[in-house]
Formats: C-alpha cells, sequence, structure tokens
DNA sequence: GCCTGTGATGTTATCTTGTAACACATTTGC
DNA sequence: GCAAATGTGTTACAAGATAACATCACAGGC
C-alpha cells in the first residue's frame, strides 16, 4: 500500500467508518463524538476511536486540530499530508478553513532553520470570526 | 491596573505562586504539574491553577501551547501578549523557543483578510529537534 | 459605621480527553 | 501452512478541564 495515497477502499473497518463520520460533518468532531455515532456500528470503546484517527491522520486524510482536541477530514485535494497547513476555525458557525500556502511554509522554515531547529511537524491555527458570520 | 504591563508585584498570591513555577522551569508545564508543585504552598485542586493560568495568559505573562497541554512563562521581553507568536518545541528536550515574526504575522494576517476571517487568536507551534539537540 | 458589588479563593464532584495492558482475530509474506 | 505484523475488542485508568456552590477580602458610596 502507497505510503502517501489511501482511497477510501484501502482503509480498514474501522478506518472507513470513523473516515465517513467526518466527511460528512462539515465542522470537526471530537473523538467522543465520533465514539457516539458509531455505537449503533458496533464502536464500543474510545480506543477504537483513536486508533483508526491515528492511522487516518498518519495517511493525511485527517487532521487534528490541536486548540479543539477534534479532527476534520481532510479537503485539500491532493494533501499528501506532509504539507505547513493553517487553518482559520470560526468560533461561531465552528467551520473549519483549509489553506495551504508556500510563502507560509517557506517562512516557518526559514525561522527554524536559522535556529538550527530541525521541524517534524507544523501546527498552525488560527481561531476567529469567518466572513460568513462577521455579515450575520 | 494596566491592561497590558503586570509586574509580579501587581499579581495575587495564586497568580504570584504558578508564575513563579513557570519561572523557574525552562520546559512547559502541564497544569496538574504545577498543582503538584505547589501543595505544599496550599494548593488543593486545579481550579485554583487553572483560575490563575486563565489571568496569566490574559495578562500575556504565559502563554498555552495547545499541542503539548501546558504553559510556559513568556520569555520575550517586551511581549504585550496580542501578537503572532511561533514557538519552536524540542521533542527531544523539551525546550521551548519563542519567536514573534513580523513577516510571519504579516502572511497570517493576509491569508486571513483574503478569506475574509477576523482572527482573535492565533497558535503556531513547530515540533522537532532543537539545535543542540541536533548535534548531540 | 455599614452596606453592597466585585473579584479572588476554596472545595467537591463531574465531565472530557487520551492511554495502558491484555487477549483475540485477521491479514500478509515467505 | 506458518510466523510476523497489523487490526480489533474490552476493562480499567490517567490526565486535562470545568460546573456549581460557598466563602472571603476589599473598595467605594451612603
Amino acid at each position: 500500500m502507497n505510503e502517501h495515497f489511501h482511497a477510501t477502499s484501502e482503509l480498514t473497518k474501522n478506518q472507513a467508518l470513523v473516515m465517513g463520520a467526518l466527511s460528512q460533518s462539515d465542522s470537526p468532531l471530537s473523538a467522543y463524538t465520533i465514539l457516539d455515532q458509531l455505537r449503533d456500528d458496533g464502536f464500543r470503546a474510545p480506543l477504537q476511536v483513536y486508533r483508526a484517527l491515528d492511522k487516518l491522520v498518519e495517511f493525511g486524510l485527517v487532521h487534528r486540530l490541536e486548540s479543539l482536541n477534534a479532527f476534520v477530514a481532510c479537503r485539500h485535494p491532493g494533501c499528501d499530508g506532509h504539507q505547513t497547513i493553517a487553518f482559520m476555525i470560526c468560533e461561531t458557525c465552528g467551520l473549519v478553513n483549509e489553506i495551504s500556502d508556500t510563502s507560509l511554509a517557506e517562512r516557518l522554515k526559514q525561522l527554524a532553520s536559522k535556529a538550527g531547529f530541525v521541524p517534524k511537524k507544523s501546527t498552525v491555527e488560527l481561531r476567529g470570526i469567518c466572513g460568513n458570520c462577521q455579515t450575520a
């Protein structure tokens, strides 16, 4: 199985169920919310969710939002899971906008190398109010 | 009391104790670690720590690291608590490097405004290996 | 003096998030 | 077929965070 490409069909049963739950939601879900949604599918314990999530994040199909302790399905078509991705999280409607920006990534890389720091994972999250909720 | 400047002397007893614990540590502390360290000073419940932390973060004296669920004392002398700050977190030694970069902040602002997004709080955290641990 | 509002504190219980440990099943490569 | 690796199920528990309620300290107005 390729390390960077995972079609839905290549997932295990539990991974597919968790992926499905996240794909159908238009806002982030916590592990326990996912667990509740999948009770009818036989999920009983948090570990079943966390194990699936770990893999999905590893595959780059799902992102973890550190500031929310929640997870979203990746909306970025060609996302390979290794780029610097910025998230804009609306605190009013819960929508998450996923942005992959080269210049931002470049700047972070510069700052890191200037400090002799070798980054493994980056977290960039903006909390605020999205355009829609602004006017409303 | 001024909103942006808080000398240690202006803090309440609990706030000062928590601030002291964080200042003496050279790596981030979780709320519960702080609680344990302050048992001898009369701390009994997590809320005592969390309430102090809330204020200290509000004052800009302490930063919360979302990806660690932990807190660090602000090392940036003139930090006003309202800027975009990037953290480089060494996963080997635990050291945290706090960086305030204008160009990074500017780029984030651009991206947000392009999306019609009004940011309230930003989280930028790089996890990796610091210069010291690289050579070691 | 005395009342009153505001902010800090203390305490118990509870909720949410995440893992450890152990047993069993399934797939995969040889 | 068989061993190794990976996935699954379950119980119990650790770690992080907050709700609800009572009390205390102090400043300002009357």
